[in-house]
This record gives C-alpha cells, sequence and structure tokens, in this order.
DNA sequence: GCTTTTATTGATACTAGGTATTGACAAGCG
DNA sequence: CGCTTGTCAATACCTAGTATCAATAAAAGC
C-alpha cells in the first residue's frame, strides 16, 4: 500500500511497522535507533519517499527541529502541542482565506507556505495551566 | 545599541559590522566563515543574542535551512522569494484574524506560531517567468 | 526454480547547523 | 591598577540529513 514503482523490502516493512505503531510525532533518529538492523540512511531514505507519497507529515518543532507524524487529511496544517509534542492535523476556512488575502496583496506569485500553531492541549493545560 | 547587559567586545562588534552591510538573508556559517579570528561558537552565541533581543530574525528557508535577516518592524512574518531568497518582512490584518479564528476554534491555548509565505518575486518572475 | 538485472541496503564519511566544555583573556568595576 | 567574571577560540560533540560504494536481495525473465 506505501509503494508503486519501489521495490517492498525487508526494511521498508520494518519501518512502515514501527511508523504506523507510533501515535505521536517522531524523528527519524527515534525509527533508526528502534530499528537495530536497519542502517540510517536506509531510514531517512525511507522517510523521504513516504513524505513525498503523503503518507506522512514533516513538521517543525518550535526548537526548528523536524519531527514526522502519519498524514490523513489532504491539505492541512499542523497543530503542535508544546507540552506533550502531539501533533494534530487541522483544516480551516481562514487559513484558506488568509492565503487569498495575501495572494492579492503580494508582488510576484505565492508558490508556497509553512504554517504550524503551537498551543498547549487541552490534557496539557488541565494538568499544567494552575501552577507558574 | 544592541546590548543592555553584555559586554561590546571586538568579535561583537567585527559580528554587528557583517550583518548589518548584508541586505539579504544569511547563515550563521556565512558570518563565520567571513570573520576569521572569530570562533564559530562566537557567531552562533552572538546570533542567539541578537534573536533574543529582537534585532534579528530566523526564519526557516523552504528546504527547512535556518536564515537569518535584520528585524525591522515589531510581530510580522516573511515572505521569502524562492529564486533570489529574499526575505521581506509583512504584517497582514488577514493573519491576525485567521490567528483569531483559530484561537477561537482550537482546543487549549495557542502559545505561538510560525508562518512563512514562500513566493517567486515579481524580479524574479519577470526574469524567468515566461520560459519552462 | 534459477538466473539476471537493478533497486536497495548498510557502512562510512561527510555536510550543515548548533551546543557543551574548557583554559585563556579582556571588559569594566572599584 | 587589579580583580572578577563574562566572553573568547578551539575543540569535541550532537542532531539531521546526504553522498558514495561495494554487497545484497527484489522482482523480472526464462
Amino acid at each position: 500500500m506505501e509503494d508503486r514503482g519501489c521495490r517492498i523490502t525487508q526494511p521498508r516493512r520494518d519501518i512502515a511497522a514501527t511508523i504506523t505503531r507510533r501515535r505521536d510525532a517522531f524523528s527519524a533518529e527515534d525509527v533508526a535507533a528502534e530499528l537495530d538492523g536497519v542502517g540510517r540512511a536506509t531510514v531517512y531514505r525511507a522517510l523521504r519517499l513516504l513524505v513525498d507519497a503523503g503518507a506522512l507529515c514533516k513538521t517543525t518543532m518550535p526548537d526548528g527541529s523536524p519531527r514526522y507524524s502519519l498524514d490523513n487529511a489532504r491539505h492541512h496544517h499542523h497543530l503542535v502541542c508544546v507540552d506533550c509534542r502531539r501533533i494534530d492535523e487541522f483544516r480551516h476556512p481562514s487559513v484558506e482565506r488568509m492565503l487569498r488575502a495575501m495572494s492579492a496583496d503580494v508582488d510576484g506569485e505565492l508558490v508556497g507556505h509553512r504554517l504550524e500553531l503551537y498551543r498547549r492541549c487541552g490534557a496539557c493545560s488541565v494538568g499544567a495551566g494552575q501552577s507558574a
């Protein structure tokens, strides 16, 4: 299900199994560390294929480090919890509206964008909200 | 003018001179390479101080690599040309409107965001727009 | 089922971007 | 001028990722 034109190899099966088991965001190094017989380069190669194929999203954390998460929807942005690092996808008309407005106002043509929203998610707010 | 509580040292003067001379976006390594007697760590430390002080912005390019540029306005976002890598700052009410709308709709509280718009700027569109 | 072809692999080395450590030094206070 | 302490350069290290390359294993051919 992940491939078209790519070979389905044992390392790729292992990587796919590892990332589908994960419910949170992970780094490539996480995956590489978990799979002992698999080389780092192979993990990075496989993750890139999956990102290109649209099965995986690469999101930027507040500190700039990249994390991967499973991709479900078509075009969307990410809502990253700064405490538990959970990543949720969202689609919101206000974003498209904003892009349309910007597109009309900027000189030249927009070719892409990067948008991440950082929040403290509901669960994390309850636990740590009162103190500090 | 760049400091309050930090010492004004020769390396810092050199770094400040280098970055104010630059009109485009630059990497920390660019600065370090240009200043021979100054250590890489010193450059990174100085850039971080300047980012924290609000004199410099750290922007993410489409490929994920960070670039620094002078910070002029208060709160703003970046318009990055994917061809000439020029970075312009912008403020637009549609962005604030979008953030307000999102803030109302998400679970938990928004604590920050990252927004970069990538475009082909006017000058680059004229030169390369027709071909390809 | 065996061979061939060729994508893929793991190891290694390398790059960019950045932080931690440390002994030397110099900024600025008194 | 002398002390204190921030800052320095160098170095080692870290994360994230790519390039190279000989060895290997998928899938295609027979």
